[in-house]
DNA sequence: CACCATGTTCCTTG
DNA sequence: CCAAGGAACATGGT
C-alpha cells in the first residue's frame, strides 16, 4: 500500500495505538527485513522499548522508541516495499502467514506483514540521508524543481520516482501528478518550461494531499480485528463504493475515456514501470492541442 | 508458461 | 564523477 498518502494515513492510525506501549517480546519470520541487523540483535534492541511517536519521511516509517535502559532514544525505520502492511492483532490470534516481524504489546500484537518481501524494518537509519524534500513542505516549491530538473534530460515521469528529487511519490502518484499538470511523461526534465514545472508542483502537492484527506476519513480496520483493511488503491477488499470511486483518474485505466476529453487512456513502459497518461491531455513540448 | 504488480539498490555501460 | 538502463530481490494473481 505504500506511497506517501497511504504511509501518512497508516502513521496517524498507528500513533494513538502505540504511543505509549512497551514491547515485551519480538517474534521474527523474515530476518531479512531487519539488515543489516541480525535477528537476536534487533530483538534485542527492541524489547523492553517504549512507542514514544510515529511519524513519516517520504514512504518511510519512523518509529521513536524510549529504550528499556539508558536515555537516548532510538529510531525504528520501516518502509512497506509493495506489499507490506502494518497494524494490530489480538495476541491470541495466530500470526498472519507472511509475518516479517511481529511485537508483543501486552494485549496486542504489533504485526509486519509482507507477502512479497520487499518491504524492510530497520534501526539503520542511513537510507533516510539521501531523501529529497518533503512534496507537502515549503521546501519542494518550483524554485527548487526548476533547479533540480534543468540539467536532466530523464523522462519526467522517471525523475518524479527519483526519492532524492521528491520523496514519496510513486508509480501511481507520478502518473496522476503528470495528468493533472497536463504534461506528457516523456517529456525531457529539462524541458519543462517554467510554467510547465509550476503545475507539476502544485499537481504532485494536490493530488498527495487529496489522497490523505480521502484516506483519512476511510473506515479502515487498523485495530485488526480483520485481517485486512481497506487502505489501499483499488479499494476492492471491502465494496470499493464511496471515496474510492473515482480516486485514480488515470492509473490502471489503460483503454478507458479520459474522464477529461474520452480519448482512450494509453499505457508505455518507462524504466520498467507502467506509465498511463491521455495522449490528448498531455502532449510533450509546447501547451500544443486542445485545453480541457 | 506468460505477464503483471504500490519499491529500492546494485551493477554495468557510456 | 555522473546519468541512465537493467537486473535483482521475492511472491502471488490472472
Amino acid at each position: 500500500m505504500p506511497e506517501l498518502p497511504e504511509v501518512e494515513v497508516l502513521v496517524r492510525r498507528l500513533q494513538p495505538l502505540l504511543a505509549g506501549k512497551t514491547i515485551r517480546n519480538v517474534e521474527v519470520g523474515w530476518p531479512n527485513a531487519l539488515a543489516p541487523l541480525t535477528e537476536r540483535d534487533f530483538a534485542n534492541a527492541l524489547r523492553g522499548s517504549t512507542f514514544l511517536e510515529v511519524s513519516r519521511r517520504g514512504k518511510y516509517l519512523l518509529f521513536k522508541l524510549r529504550p528499556a535502559r539508558g536515555r537516548e532514544t532510538r529510531l525504528l525505520i520501516g518502509h512497506l516495499g509493495m506489499t507490506g502492511r502494518m497494524y494490530l492483532q489480538k495476541t491470541e490470534a495466530p500470526l498472519p502467514k507472511h509475518v516479517a516481524a511481529a511485537m508483543d504489546l501486552g494485549s496486542d500484537r504489533f504485526i509486519f506483514e509482507d507477502t512479497r518481501r520487499f518491504g524492510r524494518l530497520t534501526l539503520d537509519a542511513r537510507v533516510l540521508e539521501k531523501l529529497g524534500p518533503e512534496p507537502l513542505e515549503s521546501d519542494f516549491n518550483p524554485e527548487y524543481l526548476v533547479s533540480s530538473l534543468k540539467n536532466s534530460r530523464q523522462a519526467i515521469k522517471v525523475r518524479l520516482l527519483d526519492q532524492t528529487l521528491v520523496a514519496g511519490v510513486g508509480n501511481i502518484y507520478a502518473s496522476e501528478a503528470l495528468f493533472r499538470a497536463r504534461i506528457s511523461p516523456r517529456t525531457a526534465a529539462n524541458r519543462l518550461d517554467a510554467g510547465q514545472v509550476r503545475r507539476l508542483c502544485r499537481a504532485v502537492r494536490e493530488v498527495l494531499r487529496a489522497a490523505v484527506r480521502k484516506g483519512s476519513t476511510l473506515p479502515i480496520d487498523i485495530a485488526g480485528t480483520v485481517a485486512r483493511d481497506g487502505l489501499f488503491y483499488f479499494g476492492a477488499e471491502t465494496g470499493a463504493t464511496g471515496p474510492y470511486t473515482e480516486r485514480l483518474l488515470v492509473y490502471d485505466r489503460f483503454g478507458l475515456p479520459c474522464v477529461n476529453c474520452g480519448t482512450a487512456i494509453k499505457r508505455l513502459v518507462q524504466a520498467a514501470r507502467s506509465t498511463y497518461f491521455c495522449p490528448e491531455c498531455q502532449q510533450s513540448g509546447r501547451t500544443r492541442g486542445k485545453i480541457s
